[in-house]
DNA sequence: GAGTTACGCTACGGCTCGTAGCGTAAGGGT
DNA sequence: ACCCTTACGCTACGAGCCGTAGCGTAACTC
């Protein structure tokens, strides 16, 4: 089972990986969850079906690993010198990534069957989830130092804000996407920050003008740079 | 097509839909999305096969019209006295209805496969989305009626504040359950209540401490009731 | 070269799909 | 009561995809 234990006979094709997960995420723009075949997708990629079956047991997994690619390839968490800014960006780099229709439509369908099946759910969490979380702790750690957020004294309660901030920031993100249907604009990008940041009481309406928003984008409070 | 234009013959049993509806949640509890088939629902609905296919063109539209009768059931948007309360309720509720094993399951596999399916995302907004979101509207104007928020002279602005807390509650909600697969505790309901409500700065551990700016709602630490 | 592993190709049983055809049940119109 | 209309249950069917097995060949290690 180790690594070693792999050295001798003939080598999988690495071509081949990359032309199968391509061949994935094109056939699942086109097509869908529901109608993607393996078959078609062996067929685009140019290898023979039994060779798919050798390397990935269920569409799921095949399916969790052609995305989880893309996740990696846009894994990055820039210093972008104030909280705000590190949550704006976060925000646009996720909606990025989930507007393209591969990524949302099949981390949807995806999640959706992991709910069945435990070892897919594993295989999501590690191929694409604890990674993405790993960018709220590295940003909320940053913001401390800054001073602009409180030390906390409990890492179990840290971990759990840690959680919190990331479904809110991924679900939201995701839900607007995927559920409302609307894109993940400048704009909207960050009126969502100044909610995550300053809460509804304070972020609404843009913010302490009651009289009307003010356009000209004045920033709101002295948290940022 | 007018209503009227069905008045003659055999009408559809009633029973017939209801128990398909409830088969359609069994089968997806049991199998999964991707494991359902309609053959087997119309068994388990002791109804034939053909007139499942008479009602519903589709296993999404068949899967979409079962899980909104189970959202219509929990539809309300009672005053609980607070702008606090109501949100934390709201997620409460949102949380149970989605840890229900059929709902949401059926609720990711659906929005997955309409992001290829115009018709099939109407049918999702109009079934399930709009009528949740309404509850947002309603909560916002109580709120300002109390107070809690500022009055809005923007009618879009205020929309576009409403779809925003919309995407943050359901997507949180969501996102926690689906994804990180953990559950809606009152303990995390609070959390993000607090987060929904004053922000990152504000809410995290407990201290409306260090650099972030004074919420004005000076409610919090006396919040939980 | 011998051994080992991966690949491409073909073929197959099994399952589900979605539809068609038929006879029957349950209402409305006169 | 009688027809008309529509829905229902049942059976059967071609089509498509699934996942596997078997074979000969290619690539790499010792």
């Amino acid at each position: 089972m180790s690594p070693s234990a792999r050295r001798t006979g003939r080598p999988r094709s690495a071509e081949a990986d990359r032309a199968i997960l391509g061949a994935t995420r094109a056939a699942l723009v086109e097509l869908g969850w529901a109608k993607l075949t393996l078959g078609d997708v062996a067929a685009r990629a140019g290898v023979a079906k039994t060779t798919l079956y050798r390397r990935w047991a269920s569409k799921c997994e095949l399916v969790v690993d052609a995305v989880a690619a893309v996740f990696d390839e846009h894994l990055e968490a820039g210093d972008h010198g104030s909280l705000h800014a590190d949550v704006e960006a976060a925000v646009i780099r996720l909606g990025a990534l989930l507007e393209r229709p591969e990524t949302g439509t099949a981390l949807m369908a995806v999640l959706a069957e992991a709910m069945h099946d435990e070892s897919l759910r594993c295989r999501v969490r590690s191929a694409i989830v604890d990674r993405q979380k790993r960018l709220v702790t590295i940003g909320r750690e940053r913001a401390r130092l800054r001073g602009e957020l409180p030390r906390e004294e409990d890492p179990e309660a840290s971990a759990r804000n840690a959680d919190l901030v990331f479904d809110a920031v991924a679900g939201t993100v995701l839900h607007r996407l995927m559920v409302s249907a609307e894109p993940v604009d400048p704009r909207w990008a960050r009126d969502f920050t100044d909610l995550l940041l300053y809460g509804m009481t304070g972020a609404d309406s843009g913010g302490a003008a009651a009289a009307g928003p003010a356009p000209d984008g004045a920033q709101k409070p002295a948290g940022s740079v």
